[in-house]
DNA sequence: AATGAATGATTTGCTGTCAAAACATTGTAA
DNA sequence: TTACAATGTTTTGACAGCAAATCATTCATT
């Protein structure tokens, strides 16, 4: 539903493309989360979990850098990752105020068997569009985001 | 940061356009969030009491279809308006199952106050994109949105 | 009139999210 | 060596978000 303000065109705009903006992020992430390989995982559980795979072991205060979360955050999502045992934290030896978040061996293997699932979902869901059209999105997304963290 | 994933092109393309509409996501929202006019509502009081402002008193049913909420999230969101006395609920004469949403006359204040420079601040964000660009944008993220939703 | 399906809202249980405060540790300057 | 700043993590408090179950009400059928 576009928005029902009616000012200035470049108003009505922006209000328009913030809300398809939002909307489709929204559809997005509701259809991965469809996706069988996200029963066992939440989305924040899978993108610390996946940071760890491709990236190896990481400082808590580093992951969460990486994937843009909270440090209080992070305490949750990793609280919860360790409860059902997929990592393990590890004091580091050097500097006792970092914490290093590993993968288990049972966290290995759940990464490992639902991320070919995830990422054929993506490339579904993307396929929407063409290599260009995503291209272009991509480029345009890039530049919004720049603009705003400068 | 783009994924590290190493596998096929589309795989890495579509992997990538998600976190590009993640991030950008991302920094939208928390540029809103710092603006002046977002120091007493939450995104989804604002776009709830922005909902009833621009529509008139809602079904919370209704409602929550319009905003895309679930039932109990809509109830969380508005238990917190209806305690800071922004809105208020009204049980339906003709079907008590349905309750409708008010906003008050504190809320309708608040909102007419906050609302103008919510939308400078949306308007200052997309101005990074031309209008040629901020349309291309929209078409792309409604074609990705449709597709998903077919 | 009675019954079951459907609908709207709440509750329960759980996870996520963040800012601010607090705590523990390290680094730096005097 | 001491004091303070900086850094990393946790805790606290609050709100958001959803699925499933539950409750109340309405609608449709018999």
């Amino acid at each position: 539903m576009p928005t029902h303000y009616k000012g200035k065109p470049e108003e009505v705009q922006a209000l328009n493309t913030y809300i398809k903006l939002s909307r489709a992020m929204d559809s997005v992430q509701a259809c991965l989360l469809n996706g069988s390989s996200m029963k066992e995982l939440t989305i924040s559980q899978f993108g610390t979990m996946e940071a760890l795979y491709h990236l190896g072991p990481l400082c808590q205060n580093e992951l969460g850098s990486k994937i843009l979360k909270s440090n209080s955050n992070m305490t949750t999502v990793i609280d919860n990752l360790e409860k059902r045992g997929l990592v393990r934290r590890e004091r580091d030896t050097n500097d006792r105020r970092m914490i290093i978040i590993n993968l288990t061996d049972t966290g290995k293997q759940l990464i490992e068997s639902v991320f070919p699932e995830h990422t054929k979902n993506m490339v579904k869901i993307f396929s929407a569009l063409s290599n260009e059209e995503q291209k272009t999105l991509g480029d345009l997304l890039r530049k919004l985001g720049k603009s705003i963290n400068n």
